[in-house]
RNA sequence: CGGGGCGUAGCGCAGCCCGGUAGCGCACCUGCUUUGGGAGCAGGGGGCCGCUGGUUCGAAUCCAGUCGCCCCGACCA
């Protein structure tokens, strides 16, 4: 198979099919397997897939984000790996694997020895060089081949890995939903034109909606999102949309707008009024915008607050302006004034004549401040704002009249209810988690490095990047957090641990033990993966750690029904049962598992 | 980094105010009885009461420091 739209002579990525049987996991009995079940919800889980994560023995936690996984975790992360193989290689990726721990000159190469905070692990080895924990691997993959590429034909190319991350995040929460060692799957595509990154970009994009399919996500949307620190344009997050979630996202189900909230622009309703004089008044210790509105008994949208950061990127403080029933979305100004905006201390804005509580962008000094203002405030007309005096606002501030040509953008947090970009629709804002994204990165990295090659002209070219990542024990917990009911998960076969849960009730009464051993061993030289209970526990034990172990299909071995012939079956996802004659047992989990569910 | 909470057996917790040398449930081990949704009885093992220092005749308990974990916020591919 070759990709369409091959550009400008440069040699396609080589696509594969996906089509090779798979090796199976191996069965195994229950009274072997490593890993313990509980009954008590752990104290420190606040997630329903934190707790079950812990209860069924699929992970245990070593440090704050850091665990440790057992079997019956390590199946299901393995399952979610081969899934996320299989797709990269179909896109023609090649699979490689970098170091975690790497040289601090590499990191300094692309300068983010520098740009990074404390996220980036550092640290000294034996003799004294400086180290680093790779949080991505953007510098690992730029050194690995900028001395294997040296031609034109040999781009475009995408390599990838499943490896190692270690970000010393500020917090981590909700078992393996956010931690600070895991397990990511990075890409890294190589390409000679914009054009052919953004048709690759767009490979990857079906590639990642075919992923999260396969295993077994129903809502995973792909968002317009914020490239933060990776640098470059175009990046989108795919995101579970799950109340748990920590990502808030602007959607709109009838224009199809998805928009990460940090990035995402809408039409704000204004309050346009025809224009009254300026006036000044005494406001005695109103300081807060709801003090303020009170006091003079207007909306909060007849306001206009000020907001102080400190330096853009000339050093100069920043006076941010909004109306006052809106916030101000930090990751937008950050854009304009090219700096993170950090909060300005009091001190501060004094000495730049600003007057904290009573401060506004009337009669400051142009020359000492970057004045950055909302659209919200052009299209609303006699707000109240601070009078850079103390006790004193000023009514009827008209943005064009009062404060010609000052620099005015979009820098408001998007909220329920605005308008689409297109004025299509209505915003509605859910909670969701990144699962995996998307970015075009440019040459950010292949610059900065000194990645080139030649083309048919000689001429040294940098090639275009693009890079594209999964959290793995990410997508597990997700999994978890989306199917499971209060007994425990419900894994969808692609998945699953095992694919057939083999239970012997009462397993030493005659015939039993026998029945269930052969259908175990029958199981097995079938390819099937199978988990054998066999352990002598009462019925309710091992029906609760079923539960707990979540595989999709289970078939009982009892007494009761061994007299008929029969066997029972039971399915984890809709809970129907039946009984299946034990002749055909195996037939009947074939098909179960076939069914792909 | 700011605010709050908690560290006592593998897990969940009581005891701490009011100091006297540690207890309950689950799990684990032995035996008997049980066996289709986390059994019953009997017996048993397991603890530097996070760590360090102080007060005291005596500290799980009071005081100081320190480390760790959890939650909220800030932060964040």
């Amino acid at each position: 198979m070759q990709r369409s739209g091959n550009i400008n002579g440069s040699s396609a990525i080589t696509y594969r099919p996906i089509d090779q049987p798979k090796e199976p996991f191996p069965a195994m009995r229950m009274s072997e397997l490593v890993g313990h079940r509980y009954k008590e919800r752990p104290a420190e889980a606040t997630l329903e897939s934190h707790a079950l994560l812990l209860r069924g023995g699929y992970a245990r936690q070593v440090a704050n984000g850091i665990y440790s996984l057992l079997p019956a975790g390590l199946r299901v992360i393995r399952k979610i790996e081969r899934i996320v193989r299989e797709e990269m290689d179909r896109i023609g990726g090649q699979e490689v694997l970098m170091p975690l721990a790497q040289p601090r000159e590499l990191w300094e190469e692309s300068g983010r020895y520098q740009s990074v905070g404390p996220e980036l692990a550092r640290f000294k080895d034996r003799a004294g060089h400086d180290m680093v924990l790779a949080m991505t691997h953007e510098e690992g993959v730029v050194h690995l081949c900028r001395n294997e590429i040296h031609s034109y034909a040999q781009l475009p190319f995408m390599v990838y890995q499943i490896q190692t991350k270690f970000r010393d995040e500020p917090r981590s929460r909700g078992g393996l939903i956010r931690v600070r060692e895991f397990t990511m799957k990075d890409g890294y595509s190589f390409h000679r034109t914009k054009e052919d990154l953004e048709s690759y970009y767009m490979e990857c994009f079906r590639a990642y909606e075919r992923i999260f399919q396969r295993a077994g996500f129903s809502n995973v949307v792909a968002v317009e999102a914020d490239s933060g620190m990776m640098g470059g344009k175009i990046s989108h997050e795919f995101i579970l949309l799950t109340e748990v979630g920590e990502d808030t996202i602007a959607t709109c189900t009838e224009t199809g707008y998805y928009a990460n909230r940090e990035v995402a622009t809408g039409i704000i309703q204004g309050y346009a009024e025809a224009e009254q004089a300026l006036e000044k008044v005494h406001t005695p210790n109103q300081k807060t915008i709801e003090e303020v509105a009170a006091f003079l008994g207007v909306q909060q949208h007849q306001t206009a607050k000020a907001v102080f950061y400190d330096s853009d990127e000339h050093g100069k403080p920043v006076i941010a302006v909004i109306r006052g029933d809106r916030e101000i979305c930090e990751p937008k100004l950050a854009k304009i004034i090219r700096a993170i905006p950090t909060p300005a201390n009091d001190a501060r804005i004094r000495g730049a004549g600003g007057v904290p509580g009573f401060a506004s962008p009337l009669g400051l000094d142009k020359s000492k401040w970057r004045i950055v203002v909302d659209s919200t405030v052009a299209t609303s007309n006699n707000l109240v704002t601070g009078a850079n005096e103390a006790d004193y606002h000023y009514k009827n501030f008209n943005l064009s009249r009062d404060l010609p040509g000052v620099e005015t953008h979009d820098i408001a947090m998007i909220a329920d209810g605005d308008r689409t970009p297109d004025d299509k629709g209505v915003i509605a804002l859910q909670r969701g988690i990144e699962v995996g994204n998307i970015f075009q990165l440019g040459t950010k990295y292949t610059e900065s490095m000194g990645m080139t090659y030649n083309d048919e002209a000689q001429q040294k070219c940098v090639p275009i990047m693009g890079c594209y990542g999964i959290g793995i024990g990410r997508m597990m917990s997700s999994i978890m957090e989306v199917h499971r009911d209060q007994y425990g998960p419900k894994w969808p076969m692609s998945v699953a641990p095992w694919q057939v849960h083999l239970n012997a009730l009462k397993l030493n009464t005659p015939g039993v033990k026998e029945a269930a051993e052969k259908l175990y061993a029958d199981l097995t030289a079938k390819g099937i993966e199978v988990l054998f209970d066999d352990r002598d526990e009462r019925p309710g034990v091992q029906f609760a750690d079923a539960d707990l172990l979540g595989i999709p299909v289970r078939l009982i071995v009892g007494e009761r029904n061994l007299k008929e012939g029969n066997i029972e079956w039971k399915r984890r996802d809709t809970g129907e049962s039946g009984v299946v004659s034990i002749d055909t047992a195996i037939d009947f989990a074939i098909a179960g598992i076939a069914s792909g569910k």
